[in-house]
DNA sequence: GAATAATATTTTAAATATAAAATGTTTTGC
DNA sequence: GCAAAACATTTTATATTTAAAATATTATTC
């Protein structure tokens, strides 16, 4: 009986199938990551009155020991040039970050935590590490590795179609 | 010679390497969405002139034949009301959605696409989902139904643990 | 049934996002 | 070496976001 209407599943009837199964998938993938920022974004608001930007801006510099340029913190937060210029102008001003010209080239500035902002950005990022476990922390340590994978793969493919269409 | 290693690793320490593994996973989630949402945005822009919050707002109406309140298009597009409002203006300027009261309850608004709306949005959609599966697309069968079982536990993971701590 | 609480939406104020133009610096090509 | 191109950043203008206050309606409670 099942195989009969599998049968009658013509060509183009998978691939619409299958559309909609990538959508599916999508919808599912942007579901998680609104539920999961939605809740950093509200815990670091009422926790350390900050934002996910700003907590961001001081990550990305945490894992850069030497600094990093405006140019490298856009590609790495995937945000655009003009916010991370606003974003440094504030932290810089609240004192967690400096922003230093470089001899070798005055087009750009070599931006890194001050010692106020290693020590704020410790505080937030340990409890920002309980609240992501919290919330994944459900997931054993296989069902982690698979996810991993499948995203690692997953990255890949949309990397690979190119954007220059 | 695994094991004595292994044994070596004591509850504490085995904790932090899975809270690491769970940032990493989170941060590689993100990752993956912000390329597709980002991909998708500029798409919608240069073929549609039009954003993707406007978008999702007319596909969650396609999706509700019979209609949906303010409060409901607020969740199901997990943004605050006033987003939704400044958006349903919008629309409703452009003749894509109607935004009629209800008699029962004159606290609400049903809200539905239009003709025009309908037209409009099935226009889009059919590129949006071709821009999807070019992106998802190199996924096999296989492993886009394991991502999407992966990421339904993920998501009752998360939802599970509740907002209000 | 009047006062209070809950609900649905809009408005407001502040923060953040982007694209594109402007500025200043370095590199390239002749 | 000079003009043109490429690069790094900031500024500007516009659009979007949110949280919270304001408004209006309905439901509850005594």
């Amino acid at each position: 009986m099942a195989q009969p209407e599998l049968a009658t599943l013509d060509h183009e009837s998978r691939i619409a199938a299958d559309d909609h199964q990538s959508i599916r998938l999508w919808l599912r993938l942007l579901t998680c990551t609104n539920l999961i920022e939605k809740r950093l974004r509200s815990r670091l608001r009422e926790e350390f009155d900050t934002t996910l930007p700003r907590f961001d801006f001081l990550a990305q510099l945490e894992r850069a020991s030497d600094g990093l340029t405006m140019g490298e913190l856009s590609a790495r937060m995937m945000v655009s040039g003009g916010s991370v210029s606003g974003l440094a102008t504030q932290l810089e001003s609240e004192g967690l970050i400096s922003r230093e010209p470089v001899p070798e080239n005055r087009r750009t500035f070599c931006v890194r935590l001050t010692r106020q902002g290693k020590r704020r950005f410790s505080e937030m990022a340990t409890q920002h590490e309980l609240w992501v476990m919290e919330m994944l922390g459900c997931l054993n340590a296989s069902e982690v590795d698979d996810l991993m994978a499948s995203l690692k793969r997953l990255k890949s493919c949309i990397t690979a179609t190119e954007q220059g269409a």
